[in-house]
DNA sequence: ATGAAAGCGCTAACAT
DNA sequence: ATGTTAGCGCTTTCAT
């Protein structure tokens, strides 16, 4: 591999020269010589080292993101965000995906460390462990959190609240009384608050909260499921169901199905993230849909301020959710 | 930031056995003395500079992955695999979304360089540019082509042809004789080997292979769109169309749609690559599925070979594709 | 078993 | 305007 003494030595300057030259310095520089050794470099094909730079400059241009899973129809455009502006300031990503397995995280997140990199934007499972997410941050490094909320951090979310009160609100004006909810983990801060907006939306149409119709669960198809089955097989009077997140809706959708319940006419399914939105099929659902593409640019965008202004200041950018009516809610019968 | 110099003061001892304590050195050291030098640095909290290391030992445990574009649905399977067998191996990627720009391809593999990363992959949008082909892979640094096709380098591919003509012996199977194909770029060797397979079918059968059926395109929506109109405004006795992949086939649908025709009664449309899965819906697209994830593992897996042997041997791997028969094809009436 | 010191390829402060 | 040189924080010989 070349180094820049290889060019100097080709060129018959000094390796300053040449470092004035491959990082467009324009003073202490000459048009001419500026051109002799860009001419070379060109020849010789060379490439400066970035380690070597880093280590001097202490910047990598480089960013963590570390999601649950890029898998999950919910992650790529939030990743793309990231990306558009983070190669528009000439950084770089280090994609990190966790599976939500919370020690791979902290893994991630520790050679994410080791590498240097300039900012960490990451999507965490678990937003309520206060020693957790201050082990996680602990160190200088720029942290912004995305999607997942936690406290006193950097965070770019979406209005939870707000949203699932628009999607119980839309079930309540539709004319349904009996609606159950099927909440996700509740190591989960987005799913508490998803749950209060759910409750909020009842309480002023002063409806009866029905503790027995809300159900704990994750954000998997399969709790989504069992959780329908069990409200079907109890609940009679269910017209609706307020799901916590689009996977669930999924399973909710396939128990009543199971049940012999047409969607919507028997029962009425809400969720929420909208990842079920590929066009040109006859049903879709209606979801409640998060600008995940510009939550991933804002991500981005703030990091690289904390990164060039090095302050943290703790601020949270919340986004407005936006409820998509579609297919899978009607009046009840 | 802490250096190996401080935990070495602090232990009282050289920098020499912290870098054996840090780098899990088995010979040279004893154990009391790893199990005191390892105290230290957890009091201290140090992360060894992975930048540092990088320079001396010309390893950076970093790989570039290099896509088109993470919101098309086709890839984050792809990522994930590749990120899977990194993560197995010590490695991290970096993701580069291209929007198959040539110009940002090329953008990133040159920053790939200056971060002296061990390996690329890449998913090139043109692998019938051979000179462009060469500047990319020019230098020391393994590279892997996954998905698109060139010559000359290591290669983890479909074999489309063999998709396409399933897809259309499918088409064909079902009655259908006239076949309308849209196709896609022809800088992509993909596309061209889709075609190639169509034509195959078409063959074999002894049906023949009528020109003015044959269109070209791009993989976008647009594309299917107007050269279905294109067809269907001309050729009245095509009854089925096999699509490059599958935003031909949305755009293709929908033309369909507006021209009145239902799908699969009137005209049956097959598509390529399977990213119209969506569970739960009555609709979904016959096409042909590639094991994506699959194929980024191979990817990662052939890359690091590579890097570990340091041998380029051009080796092309190629996966089955698999025809999924759902509901956008029928016989014709 | 441990330490001293050279060097990886740059940048930046200081000389010239 | 250009050059000299001291680090940046590690690993790795080579001594001891």
């Amino acid at each position: 591999m070349m180094t820049i003494k290889d060019v100097a030595e080709k060129a018959k300057v000094s390796t300053a020269t040449v470092s004035r030259v491959i990082n467009n310095k324009t003073e202490g520089i000459t048009e001419e010589m500026r051109r002799h050794v860009q001419k070379v470099i060109d020849e010789m094909g060379y490439t400066p080292s970035g380690l070597a730079r880093g280590m001097v400059t202490k910047k990598t241009y480089t960013i963590g993101l570390v999601i649950q899973n890029i898998c999950n129809p919910f992650f790529p455009k939030m990743v793309s965000g990231v990306e558009s502006i983070a190669y528009k300031n000439g950084y770089m990503v280090l994609l990190c995906n966790t599976d939500e397995n919370i020690e791979r995280e902290k893994n991630y997140v520790s050679i994410l460390r080791e590498k240097r990199v300039d900012g960490i934007i990451i999507t965490v499972s678990n937003g309520k462990d206060k020693e957790y997410i201050s082990n996680l941050t602990a160190g200088n490094i720029p942290f912004v959190f995305l999607d997942e909320i936690a406290e006193d951090v950097n965070c770019v979310c979406v209005d939870n609240e707000s949203g699932a009160y628009k999607a119980t609100t839309h079930l309540i004006e539709l004319g349904h009384k009996n609606i159950a909810c099927l909440s996700g983990p509740d190591t989960s801060i987005t799913n508490l608050q998803r749950v209060k907006g759910y409750r909020k939306a009842l309480e002023e149409a002063n409806l009866p909260i029905r503790e027995e119709l809300i159900l704990k669960g994750t954000y998997k198809a399969d709790s989504g499921f069992k959780n329908t089955e069990n409200i079907l097989n109890r609940y009679n009077d269910v017209t609706a169901i307020f799901c916590a997140n689009d996977f669930n809706a999924l399973g909710a959708y396939e128990a009543a199905m199971a049940h012999g319940k047409k969607v919507p006419e028997d029962i009425s399914i809400v969720g929420f993230d909208d990842i079920l939105d590929i066009p040109a099929n006859n049903f879709a659902f209606t979801s409640v849909s998060q600008p995940t593409y510009e939550m991933g640019q804002e991500a981005a965008k703030m990091l690289i301020d904390i990164i060039d202004k090095k302050e943290l200041k703790d601020e949270v950018v919340s986004f407005q959710p936006n409820l998509i009516v579609r297919d899978s809610t009607s009046t009840p019968k």
